[in-house]
DNA sequence: CGTGACGTGTGACAAATATCAAATCATGAT
DNA sequence: ATCATGATTTGATATTTGTCACACGTCACG
């Protein structure tokens, strides 16, 4: 790794309450990569060989079955993910790939695993970070049990809207079909849902997503605190 | 806690990694109840007080959502439960329930922390929990993107009666409803979902199911490693 | 210019699921 | 044994979702 990058992936939250010698001999052997749209990073049922770090980029998590695809989590930096399967040294649930150009920093899994056993800084932060996954892989659970397609989908309108710049505003970083699968529908019932959104103050342009009334929007969604707000 | 009570809890695996000392302390404070049947234990949207860990009996955790209860887990003993809430010390985001005379440790949530911060040993069993705990949800969510009702119930048959004694055999422990519920369906699709599987190997006689022709079961559950697989 | 690949939208239809109403069954109390 | 209550099943129907076929537009490339 080249020294600037090295410094840069020090100060990383999640190294942040490691001592300087644990952190050293974790990023021992540790590469900050660059990858291309469309990089297939990891493989539903393969063992664990890095913890991977999305440290600039897009990543999405997904699963095959029979033939079609689902998206189980779309990754912002900065993430870590399959961190369950390395600490457990348990198979990949899920595959992942780049839907952007992003940078990743690769920790060898044994690394993890070892530093894990012995420098209690970074066993408290792990803990954070698995807890706050396993909630938010709860509330994505709840949004399928209790709601309908075009709910989901006007939610996460809403929040995505929300984490960006203008908070009324967004264009999707990927298509139609890769939207559908995350939301849990198809193309073709996502194209009508879009559609449909319109009568709730939604509008579209292309992959221009425009919250014209907040309000309208958000009657129709009935976002809860307890699955669609990320702080909770 | 009385000292048999008390011998009986340190035996536990969640504590296997731990110093005496750190036990002590642990458990300084904690309670081992029992409760009665439909006791509502824990409420989504409360902040976390203590740790629970079911050491005999059977809960279910649930959310509630426009009236409706909604199942989004089973536990059998030894679980801990509402973990996540309490390492991040975040609000609960589901509810929790006994669905038959329970036996409950409760460790004060603030103890948990505390612990967590000092003892190594305890923060790998802290972070082993967590990581099936999320592995569980992402398995379930996969299984509500991929599969219809009557999948999900033929595999949750299927891994019922794997974990019962005889294999092939299992008898309701709750009403058809909550089943319902954690199948993810409405208590008039589950039991037309039973009669259905009737044509692939399964028996219903009450609330006991009777899987007559595992072959036939399997054929038409296509279960899944990665997701209905618990040591995968 | 074509033209072909690809992403997207739309209509028609089928399948899955939910909803409402009513019938039937099971169970415990008396 | 009888009754009353709640649980469960069944039927009819509405809604949601998926599937298939095809149309349309964009864009890169020959």
């Amino acid at each position: 790794m080249r020294s600037d990058d090295f410094d840069q992936v020090k100060s990383l939250p999640l190294f942040a309450r490691m001592t300087e010698q644990s952190l050293d001999d974790l990023l021992q052997g540790a590469l900050l990569q660059q990858f291309p749209i469309g990089v297939h990073l990891i493989h539903e049922g393969d063992p664990p060989d890095f913890l991977h770090v999305l440290v600039d980029g897009l990543v999405e998590i997904f699963t095959e079955q029979d033939e079609v695809e689902w998206g189980i989590s779309l990754l912002a930096p900065v993430s870590t993910f399959i961190l369950a399967a390395v600490v457990g040294d348990q198979r990949y649930l899920n595959s992942a790939r780049t839907l952007k150009e992003s940078r990743i920093l690769l920790i060898p899994a044994q690394s993890v695993r070892t530093i894990l056993g012995r420098e209690i800084g970074f066993a408290q932060t792990v803990t954070s970070e698995l807890a706050s996954a396993y909630r938010g892989a709860v509330k994505k659970l709840k949004g399928y049990v209790a709601r309908s397609s075009v709910e989901r989908l006007a939610n996460w309108i809403l929040s995505e809207a929300q984490s960006a710049a203008s908070g009324k505003h967004l264009v999707l970083p990927f298509d139609r079909a890769t939207l559908a699968s995350h939301i849990g529908t198809t193309r073709e019932n996502l194209s009508r849902n879009l559609a449909h959104l319109t009568e709730h103050g939604v509008r579209i342009r292309g992959r221009e997503i425009i919250i014209d009334r907040r309000d309208l929007l958000e009657a129709f969604a009935r976002p809860q605190r307890f699955i669609d707000d990320p702080n909770s």
